[in-house]
DNA sequence: GATGAATGAGTCTTCATTCAT
DNA sequence: GATGAATGAAGACTCATTCAT
């Protein structure tokens, strides 16, 4: 696991709070995400987290079982969030290759609106650990996994060719998307609108699953 | 990140070994490939390191400034054996969209070929120091840019589509394939070969840029 | 030197402790006097300190940035005692030669009565950072001229020669102690009391010094 | 003693060098005392010895037995040219009290020609190491006694008090040298001549022990 | 629950010294 | 004799975690 000592601590030792102090707990999961976006998980002081939390170092204890948990928490909270809110952006939305163009656009604005924790998640949970790298993809791949219903879908009603393999579209649409945020996460200037990034790996992507000729899908009548 | 501050370390301080300890350098580079692959960077010891290659804790220090500047190295002179062998691969195809598929196939065998060195690009280089994003970025673009000149080319000779933006496209291309590569260097067990992913990878790809109708492109007579 | 570079480290890192911490802070010191004394300050290791003065290798860096924090921070605290006691002391004897005498008897008493406290004046602090050298000039100056004031002083009202250069003389009556002082620390058995030692010394300097012929002033009818 | 290490490296394992060597023995000495100066010993890399002096660092081996050896040989070897070049001098001055002068003029200019030879001697070797203080007390005993005998001579034919004594006298007059050695070297500028500290020095000390009136001896018909 | 002073295990790095050439 | 690459012991310092208050 990421910190450097070799024993896992229990994870029962830590008490389960509720009540009042669920907001501690969130000041000093907001805090972290600040700090970790700051100077990376390895770097960050678990005493700069309390003190950017306005907490003792002691309290950050009552509330989670060591740095790594910080870590797996805010995680875990964070892609709850984002997950549910994309499913229900998604269904809005009827058309399998519009969900394609929507959960991009949507993925993107989410980084635009939170780079701090975009680049929590995109740089320091990608660390080696096994641990990390075990529980990154199960949580992660409920997010991806997003991506392969739409496509699996778009198959059943015909408008996603019945050749493509979800399992690889998935991974090459999420990445493609990925690698863009983070440009997006370290670039102070860019050329483009993250809309039109959004639009244009889309397009890409619609194109190259498409059944249909691409003139009719690409350029939808906007 | 690598080291607390921002300043590049002293790297002066390094005596420039020549003749046959070239071989020792190369020996440590390895054995830290493996151990950053394993443990991570920052849970690999630099004692670690030494025993893996053989020699002596302070040996490592007659030939890498720091423990960083083992990762930097060893990225650095990984990097240039890869953007060459790529570059060379790539010249040999002339077709704009075939050099595509081409890239897509080096770059994933490359991944297979390499897993610990994989693995240690893809992941312990993506760490948060301000200083490693920046140099990831300047080496990594170098890379990445290789796919913009196949898609400018593509575009100047007509086979790609003029409203295409190189810069998006090559980080969609990239991003597709990295996160493969990150699937394909965690993952035990998967469902298709490299080989496959890659091809259907650079078909959705080819695709989606392509100016020609799909078919023409995305079936060829293999 | 202390530590090989010759910026003043980062003091600021130190959280100042406060309350009964007081006395750990002290309990530090002086186990510090006690290791500088007997091993030197390089040979002398933080962890024997801890020890000795009963706290953790860590929580001296609580008190202090670093070791040569301990040594600067030593030296200031006691020599400020030690000013403080022989301002104090002088005062109460209005006779200007009569005060060069006190001033020995003193000074070689408080070496006496502190020899560990005198060895790490003496020897540790004249090691050769540029930073220290500097250092200790500057405190050292203080009580050095303790001893031109005292000469100028005599010089007002006439019983010192007036072609006397203070700043000569009081580096040289404070070498003369100080040598002595090196001497007593340094040596098992001596020949001598301290009080002999210190009212030669005083009378060499007087002598040397005084307006009047040397017979009414070095015989005082003690 | 000095060097970290706890075991005292057998001195027998040096070879004795003979021959044109003792000029590369030489070279080392100096480049020792120019390193010494600027760093202080425990500062002063013995590689960086060797690169100042031009040899390798395991030359170095081959003349000193280690670290600590080269200080202390540097300090006996320039100990012995200077004590031979003191008792020289005083021999050609038949007066006990104009020896005390000269002693001054000499101790002084030598420091002066050789500031950093002095800085060595002055800060270096009073470390606090038990093998080092004990050594260099044998040492410094045969400087400073041609004080004592100076002033036993001096007693013997009577222009020096018999109450004197020469033990506390000697470490007075050199102390008073020393500490304004230690001045000189440390400090850059300086309002009188090494001359002017010299006389003045020598002639509070001879008003200080002289038999005759002063005026008689202070000042001399020059 | 909250605090923050105290803890002490853990590791990078330095550099005197060696020894194969 | 001379070299300088290699060695590896040693220690200052950090910081996650604990626990008495």
């Amino acid at each position: 696991m990421p910190s450097g000592s070799h024993v896992r601590p229990a994870r029962e030792k830590m008490r389960k709070p509720r009540g009042r102090s669920t907001e501690k707990r969130q000041r000093i999961i907001n805090a972290a995400v600040k700090v970790f976006a700051e100077k990376g998980f390895y770097n960050a002081k678990v005493s700069e987290i309390a003190r950017e939390s306005g907490v003792a170092n002691g309290t950050i204890y009552l509330y989670f079982a060591n740095k790594d948990d910080i870590l797996i928490s805010l995680f875990e909270q964070e892609m709850k969030r984002i997950i549910g809110r994309m499913k229900a952006e998604i269904e809005l939305e009827p058309d399998p290759l519009r969900q394609i163009e929507k959960f991009a656009l949507m993925h993107l604005s989410l980084i635009e609106e939170h780079k701090e924790l975009a680049e929590v998640l995109q740089v320091e949970l990608r660390q080696s650990s096994k641990f990390m790298k075990e529980y990154r993809n199960r949580k992660f791949a409920e997010y991806v996994n997003l991506i392969s219903a739409i496509i699996r879908h778009g198959q059943a009603v015909g408008v996603v060719r019945a050749d493509i393999m979800p399992g690889i579209a998935k991974r090459a649409f999420f990445g493609a998307l990925d690698e863009m945020s983070r440009f997006w996460v370290l670039t102070r200037r860019k050329k483009y609108s993250i809309q039109t990034a959004a639009r244009q790996i889309a397009e890409f992507f619609v194109h190259g699953i498409a059944s249909l000729p691409p003139g009719q899908v690409a350029a939808p009548p906007r």
